[in-house]
RNA sequence: GCCUGAGUGGCGGAAUAGGUAGACGCACAGGACUUAAAAUCCUGCGAGAUUCAAACCUCGUGCCGGUUCAAUUCCGGUCUUAGGCACCA
């Protein structure tokens, strides 16, 4: 038979005896596998899902075979604007070409043998999937997290489109590469800020890998100092800066605002140059995210003619200027400079001639900012301290006593701008009256359903698609009756996968988003594998979605996901991310056609460490396929037997013991190496018993899952493999009757010496004296002492050394 | 600039409670089978010195130094590289 058949014939029996099917009401232990789901694209599967799918798949197979009710998903993560942008460009319904893609994934995805449990298939673009989204957003409204604010936010002019914080890489869109400007729109957000301090000491509960976990507290980016309030001359009105270093506040000699600080507007009859400064506001305005956050680029700023503040240390009066170096997204939108230890203000107070007071110790300010440590100078009650806590806490003390200051946290983290200005996403389930404001659209009126049009263009304006179907938004107010309307924009395609995991432990409930049976049941995802480019913003996402269900009792667990890995990516032969148009793209159908879904798993789980960024290789695959071919050939040698073969027991006893450990902790090119080592010995005998071939298919099973099986029938060596337990093996055989350890003279490596299971160390040592090179090494000298490590080495120490 | 990782043959990569560096696979070379090729099988394969050949010897895990009988593994320094953050106050 050959391997299409064979596959084809093993995928059929797995379906129809519901072996991969998880029941909710299983009295097993759980244990729940999770793959991102994928984004159905008109290209198809990529080598790249095969990697990390057939890796969980192995461990779900695995786990199933240890006795435990394996959860191992699959769904779609179809909103989004490549599904729009094809639409457009074919002229179909995106939901039309959504359901045409997904049919070509999951027959892609079919042919590979995994173990997913398909009962449980669900697309984020499903009504009765997006119904429970909609309605989770209006949990956050009902509790406060989602509101409605004009601000500036940055904007994709080539995807038009408003992003949030997490989709933008240095200043350029993530999907398209555009840079980013700033626009004022009226947005949807949640408060994702409110969940910094949670989110980051939530890490604690998890088990993700030190990088993604940096990665997150670095978004978060929290930072602790203090707010110090400066008196605007003249007037009650206050002006509050964050600073990290409030104990340099005696060096202070001037104060930078954001462009947009409100106090401008404030104080606007005051000022004497508002034309200016409206101006430079403007021209701020105009410039891209990167420009702005160019560290390379001159200071610039205006001094504001009109007030200043007053150092509330000393009473001096400081100058006030605005400059686009300070962020109003960030702590005050005011700083109070010290430009002796600031790189950013002691450029400022050069370029505008502003005095510059030294006080710490160390540096030479004449010529550079110092931004070291030393003893506090011209500071009053702080002169003569040398330790940062201690002056800190100190000024922090007297800030506190005088009630002009206190201490401060703030994050990096912003709330998640949560509106899409396009046709392809979830309602915002919000409708607009004159008289009542925003008002939810009543719980049981949900789903808020995308309207069948021909036109899903995207507008310069700003506005979404949906803002031209009157029919479609035109709506009488739930609360007071008169015309009012619907909310236009869609949300953002993380929302849909901000909480599919939880929807996949009870996908067909139609009275309640997921039930708390199968919460309690299921509870945290245990393995959760994903591309490292989600870090911090899917993870984030459903990290901050799950934290909130947590707090009005939605959900049992704070954190979602227990271990989170990621997959290195896959790129061609030529060593360059897989394009169509450098024509490196490999299909895994093809694969499949030419080597066998097996061969094709073998070697993605073959070819690198798992994490790592690696090459394909054709030949690499090859070789995959020959091990294959070669478990196959030395079926003919199997005759019966229930026990191992004597010279094979102690090594198929370690087999398993090193695969089981490998599998669990994703090293797989180890676990695979382990058994081309078994196959190697085993094909070096005349004969293997029926015990040391079934062995060694159930071991390799949950990577080549249909062979093994075929092999097992064929030579009825038991029952089907996966509905088999997985093995144990015996610690007591892990050490061979006789082994070789290595002898050393001074350390180095000079012979190698046979024992046996009992031989003892003085033995050892007897034995080790008798090999020639040794003895030309000791060359009879005085021998200080004798090192024996069990099992490893023996090690004669002479007195020779230099 | 700050925070994480990672540097081992021609290539992918093994081996870290310190203990035979290069497992396993690929590529390559030689041989067997074949009219021939493919496939398959066997042998060799870090660098260098020596030798008819081998044993044996020296060097070798980014670089410099340290601890140790013994260091890819531990410590100090340094370089390169990948990723995250960044006029963040």
């Amino acid at each position: 038979m050959n391997n299409k058949k064979i596959e084809k014939k093993w995928q059929n029996f797995w379906d129809k005896n519901e072996i991969f099917k998880a029941p909710n009401n299983s009295k097993k232990e759980k244990y729940y596998v999770l793959i991102e789901f994928p984004y159905p694209s008109g290209a198809g599967l990529h080598v790249g899902h095969v990697r990390s799918y057939s890796a969980l798949d192995a461990v779900a197979r695995k786990k199933r075979m240890e006795g435990y009710n394996v959860l191992f998903p699959i769904g779609w993560d179809a909103f989004g604007l490549p599904a729009e942008e094809y639409a457009i460009k074919n002229q179909i319904h995106p939901k039309k070409a959504v359901a045409e893609n997904i049919k070509t994934f999951k027959k892609q995805l079919k042919i590979l043998g995994l173990s997913f449990d398909w009962s449980r298939e669900l697309s984020t673009t499903d009504e009765d999937y997006y119904k429970w989204t909609q309605w989770q957003f209006l949990k956050f409204y009902e509790h406060g997290l989602a509101y409605k604010d004009k601000k500036a936010i940055n904007w994709c002019p080539s995807c038009k489109i408003g992003l949030a914080n997490e989709e933008i890489e240095a200043g350029h869109c993530e999907r398209c590469g555009g840079q980013v400007t700033q626009r004022d729109k009226e947005q949807w957000m949640l408060k994702m800020s409110t969940y910094a301090e949670k989110l980051l000491t939530g890490l604690a509960d998890t088990n993700f890998q030190e990088k993604i976990k940096t990665a997150q507290i670095n978004w978060i980016g929290k930072s602790e100092g203090a707010e110090i309030d400066f008196k605007i001359d003249n007037s009650e009105e206050n002006l509050t800066v964050y600073t990290t270093r409030p104990d340099t506040l005696f060096g202070a000699t001037f104060m930078v605002i954001a462009p947009e600080h409100p106090i401008i507007k404030k104080l606007e009859n005051r000022i004497i140059n508002m034309d200016d400064l409206e101006k430079y506001r403007q021209e701020t305005a105009k410039k891209s995210e990167l420009e702005r956050t160019d560290l390379n680029k001159d200071k610039t700023g205006i001094k504001i003619l009109g007030f200043s503040v007053i150092n509330p240390v000393n009473n001096e009066k400081l100058p006030v200027y605005i400059s686009d170096y300070v962020m109003m997204n960030y702590g005050t939108g005011a700083i109070m400079a010290v430009p002796a230890h600031d790189e950013r203000d002691y450029e400022f107070a050069k370029k505008f001639n502003i005095s510059i007071i030294e006080v710490i110790k160390g540096g030479n300010i004449e010529e550079t900012p110092y931004t070291g440590d030393g003893e506090m100078i011209n500071s009053d009650f702080l002169n003569g301290l040398t330790n940062i806590n201690e002056s800190k806490a100190k000024m922090i003390e007297y800030l506190e006593e005088k009630r002009i200051g206190r201490p401060a946290i703030k994050y990096r983290l912003q709330d998640w701008v949560f509106s899409r200005q396009r046709f392809w996403g979830e309602p915002i389930p919000m409708i607009y009256c004159k008289e009542c404001g925003w008002v939810p659209v009543p719980y049981e009126e949900l789903p808020v359903t995308l309207p069948n049009v021909t036109e899903y263009e995207p507008t310069d304006t700003g506005e979404s698609p949906l803002a031209k179907i009157a029919k479609w938004y035109e709506v009488s107010c739930p609360k007071c009756g008169i015309k009012a309307r619907r909310e236009t924009d869609t949300m953002p395609n993380w929302a849909g996968s901000s909480w599919y995991f939880l929807r996949y432990m009870d996908s067909d409930n139609d009275k309640e988003f997921v039930s708390q049976k199968a919460l309690n049941y299921w509870g945290k995802v245990d393995w959760y594998n994903g591309g490292m480019e989600h870090a911090t913003r899917h993870l984030l996402y459903a990290r901050f979605w799950n934290r909130f269900l947590y707090d009005i009792n939605l959900v049992p667990h704070k954190e979602p996901f227990d271990t989170r890995v990621s997959h290195g990516m896959v790129l061609g032969e030529n060593g360059e991310k897989m394009s169509k148009s450098k024509g490196n793209v490999i299909n895994p159908n093809d694969m499949v056609d030419e080597f066998g879904a097996d061969a094709l798993r073998t070697y993605e789980m073959f070819m690198s460490d798992y994490e790592k960024e690696v090459n394909w290789s054709m030949n690499g695959i090859k070789g995959c396929k020959r091990f294959l071919d070669r478990v196959s050939k030395i079926g003919n040698k199997v005759i019966k037997g229930s026990n191992y073969s004597k010279s094979l027991d102690s090594l198929i006893h370690c087999s398993i013991k090193k695969v089981t450990h490998d599998l669990d902790c994703l090293k797989y090119n180890t676990a695979i190496s382990t058994l081309m080592i078994l196959l190697n010995k085993m094909e070096e005998l005349d004969n293997i018993t029926t015990s040391d071939y079934r062995i060694f298919l159930v071991l390799l099973n949950p990577i080549a899952p249909h062979i093994t099986e075929e092999l097992n029938e064929i030579y009825k060596l038991g029952k089907p493999i996966c509905q088999s337990k997985w093995p144990t093996y015996d610690e007591t055989k892990l050490i061979a009757e006789t082994y070789n350890i290595a002898v050393q003279v001074n350390g180095k490596l000079r012979g190698t010496i046979t024992i046996n299971k009992d031989t003892t160390e003085k033995e050892m040592v007897k034995l080790a004296m008798k090999e020639d090179n040794v003895i030309k090494h000791i060359n009879g000298q005085e021998i200080i002492k004798t090192i024996v490590i069990k099992g490893k080495i023996v090690n004669i120490v002479i007195k020779d050394q230099k």
